[in-house]
DNA sequence: GCATCATGTCAACTATGTTGACTTTAAGAC
DNA sequence: GTCTTAAAGTCAACATAGTTGACATGATGC
């Protein structure tokens, strides 16, 4: 895994703006990793990386999903989870069965492990926007909310 | 270079929340993806990606920058830096000349090709921020940067 | 028994990053 | 002039995270 970033963020007003809107780019893309980076570091020791807890994040937000229904929401190819999602059932952080009621699919679950690593990591990511909300109030935060949706929805 | 995602945003509602701020944490994820859904486009097109267009970024806002000073601000390698800089300079997108003035270092300027793809590639990513500020008002923006910088900051 | 769906796995590839170990080029010290 | 140093360039080996394609396995439905 790349290491994540220590630097990151020091060079956040070093560039000239042509465009208004220069800043809200560079914010963007500095906002993404400032948010991400504890994070990052704490899954780094566990030995874990992004992609384990995009797949405990959503695990723990639909247990007993499928693993089809995860592939659709991560967004990628079923070789590219096979990995990541192995290791995290070798690591005991999920466990993996078939349903009760004769199911073809294999369903997702969170071990107490796993619940707690998730816990651990997506609270460093609600730390950070925690701090930043109480900064700019209830309409501040609520504005914020609304121009990530319009952007998150442009496709 | 992946694929860029077309159906990213499709599940953005699609899981349970269990805390307060899960939703600010999936928006910070889609709106990175939604800000440079097109821009990724388009630079696919181009044969180019995001690294490059990171490097093409950052020259057009520091016309005769060293690579040394580029590698600091990237946060990367020179390594890393050593492909996606050559591609640029192979197809003209970048000049590199050693300075007049004696010095060690090579600066770096964009071609006129190279700005085009520089304004076009950073167009398609504030047209995406243009639209979302215009629902929100001068205060709602305001808001919005108010919140990254903190996040940004974070490190 | 057979088709099909969901899952699993193997291989080859691309892209982007890392570290380590060099070389080359230019400038400055003496 | 030679030597040191700074900046840049290059080569190799590696890791991660994705892609496609091809094929195997397991469970269900008929």
């Amino acid at each position: 895994m790349p290491k994540t970033s220590q630097a990151a963020g020091l060079h956040r007003a070093s560039l000239a703006k042509l465009h208004d809107l220069d800043a809200a780019l560079e914010l963007m893309y500095y906002g993404w990793r400032g948010m991400t980076l504890e994070a990052d570091d704490y899954l780094a020791k566990q030995g874990l990386s992004r992609s384990h807890h995009r797949i405990l994040y959503v695990v723990a937000r639909r247990p007993d999903i499928a693993i089809g229904s995860l592939i659709e929401i991560l967004g990628i190819s079923k070789q590219a989870l096979n990995r990541p999602l192995n290791l995290l059932l070798e690591r005991k952080l999920l466990t993996s069965q078939r349903s009760p009621e004769q199911h073809r699919s294999k369903l997702l679950r969170l071990t107490a492990a796993g619940q707690r690593i998730e816990q651990t990591a997506s609270g460093h990511e609600r730390k950070v926007m925690r701090e930043a909300f109480d900064r700019v109030g209830t309409r501040g935060a609520a504005a914020w909310m609304a121009v990530m949706e319009t952007i998150a929805d442009n496709n």
